[in-house]
RNA sequence: GGAGACAUGGCUGAGCGGUCGAUAGCGGCGGUCUUGAAAACCGUUAAACCGAAAGGUUUCGGGGGUUCGAAUCCCUCUGUCUCCGCCA
């Protein structure tokens, strides 16, 4: 969520920036605002208050020793009064509070001013295309039939195991799933990422601070009885490893890099988009994250977007960067750049990797802070991007690399299959 | 799962109703001595929030309560340790 006393001090730049993402409510900038006056007024009062009755307390200390216990009973009396006051006003500061963060977190990201303007993914900005696009045979398959002919994964026996969305994968498939996952892993130890195994269950309070709840709890699978929630990607716990701490300005960049299977409910989504591994209820990702000085979290950005490109070169598939638009992109989002292959067989732009600029909007619901050069309290900027989500991966390894002799397995990844083509 | 003990500053560890935000040691920082370092000695050193500052508020695992006053008493939650049970 946005941090208040910068929407005070730069109340029309937050307009302009919010206007990106199509967002008009300015009403609710201004309520906010004055909110947030009546709460400064009510804090001080407060405070004033509190500051009486510990100095008469201390006074009664005082008198007792000293025997004047009259004295002291009627000192009593008056903060006994002024109790009350403090019971009315930090109730009263309670709910200004409360008041506040409801509005608050109605308000998305502001976006960068780079971020081009626009309404659907018709209007994202392609800013870098490699690879070749070539015309595949008509005798192509798309994905779910080649894992059906090369017995790489078993969907029905998935459906009749769990339900839909869990498929089982066997085989050369099975196999394949692992060495992706240590690939992407290697390669982001080689690129200076501590690798972590995080929980797979996270409590209450972690998926609020991510922004998993209030709002999309629908979307996540919950564990009532302990109170914990499936975790929807890794994004969650290693974010939240770091949910209010202070870390040191020589700690940047600060890269985590992680592994989960994470869990989606997907409620609501249907139809041909969620053929095959298009959208799965479980799937395996390998999960970046980083937490930047806000002096250069734009070269982070460009940094994180490189290392991705980098993994979908090695596994030698055509894909775009997109610079989404401000109607396209995340609530929680400054900026994103999503990472699309082609699907040769599909005919169509597969999203695999979505890498974002937080700046300070999760930083500051995590309360994850840095000391600057001047000594002053910071609240860190927060990136991240999957690198990558297998099974979007697998279905363009797939279709891209299916040939008469079988699927060609690309040379970065043979070391890792022990195999160079599945037949 | 059962029984018991504990939770204090960067760390170790005192305090168990009143100048306690907290004794002490270690560590950190500054200095004296030294060609330099070590040792020794002297000084200094918790954090967040509000404020231009003076100053104020909050914090002794979290939340609530008793009291004029709580690190200290009570309730509750969480976590850690020990013993028993179970277990990959």
């Amino acid at each position: 969520m946005l941090v208040v006393s910068y929407i005070r001090e730069h109340k029309e730049e937050v307009i302009e920036r919010l206007s990106i993402k199509n967002f008009t409510k300015t009403e609710l900038i201004d309520e906010i605002l004055r909110l947030d006056d009546e709460r400064r007024a009510t804090q001080l009062e407060n405070d004033e208050t509190l500051a009486t009755i510990n100095s008469n307390a201390r006074t009664i200390g005082e008198m007792y020793k000293q025997g004047k216990a009259s004295e002291a009973n009627t000192l009593k009396e008056t903060n006994n009064v002024l109790k009350e006051t403090v019971k009315t006003l930090s109730d009263r500061l309670e709910s200004i509070k409360n008041e506040i963060q409801t509005k608050l977190v109605e308000i998305p990201n502001t976006p960068n001013l780079l971020v081009p303007r626009g309404t659907s993914a018709a209007d994202n900005l392609n800013v870098h295309q490699e690879g070749d696009i070539h015309e595949m045979p008509k005798s192509a398959l798309p994905h779910w039939e080649l894992l059906t002919k090369y017995d790489l994964a078993d969907f029905d026996l998935g459906n009749k195991v769990t339900g839909a969305g869990f498929p089982f994968y066997k085989g050369k498939g099975a196999k394949l799933q692992r060495a992706l996952i240590n690939f992407f892993l290697d390669e982001a130890a080689a690129d200076g990422y501590n690798e972590v195994q995080p929980p797979l269950m996270v409590n209450e309070a972690s998926a609020y601070a991510t922004g998993q709840l209030p709002d999309k709890e629908a979307q996540m699978y919950a564990v009532p009885l302990d109170g914990f929630y499936l975790i929807p990607t890794a994004e969650v716990p290693l974010t939240n490893m770091f949910r209010d701490t202070i870390v040191k300005e020589t700690d940047f960049p600060i890269k985590t890099a992680g592994y989960s299977s994470c869990f989606r409910r997907e409620a609501g989504s249907y139809g041909k988009n969620v053929r095959g591994l298009n959208r799965l209820h479980q799937f395996d990702k390998v999960e970046l994250v980083e937490i930047a000085n806000p002096e250069n979290s734009y070269e982070r950005l460009e940094a994180m977007k490189s290392h991705v490109a980098g993994l979908l070169r090695k596994l030698e598939l055509p894909f775009r960067v997109l610079r989404l638009c401000g109607g396209d992109m995340s609530f929680i989002s400054a900026m994103t750049y999503d990472f699309e292959v082609w699907s040769a067989a599909q005919k169509l732009w597969l999203e695999v990797s979505s890498v974002s600029n937080f700046e300070t909007f999760q930083s500051n619901r995590l309360k994850l802070r840095f000391k600057d050069k001047n000594g002053n309290m910071q609240l860190v900027h927060t990136l991240n991007g999957s690198a990558l989500a297998l099974p979007r991966i697998v279905a363009a390894l797939l279709e891209n690399h299916q040939t008469p002799e079988g699927i060609y397995i690309p040379k970065a990844l043979q070391n890792y299959t022990g195999f160079d083509i599945i037949k």
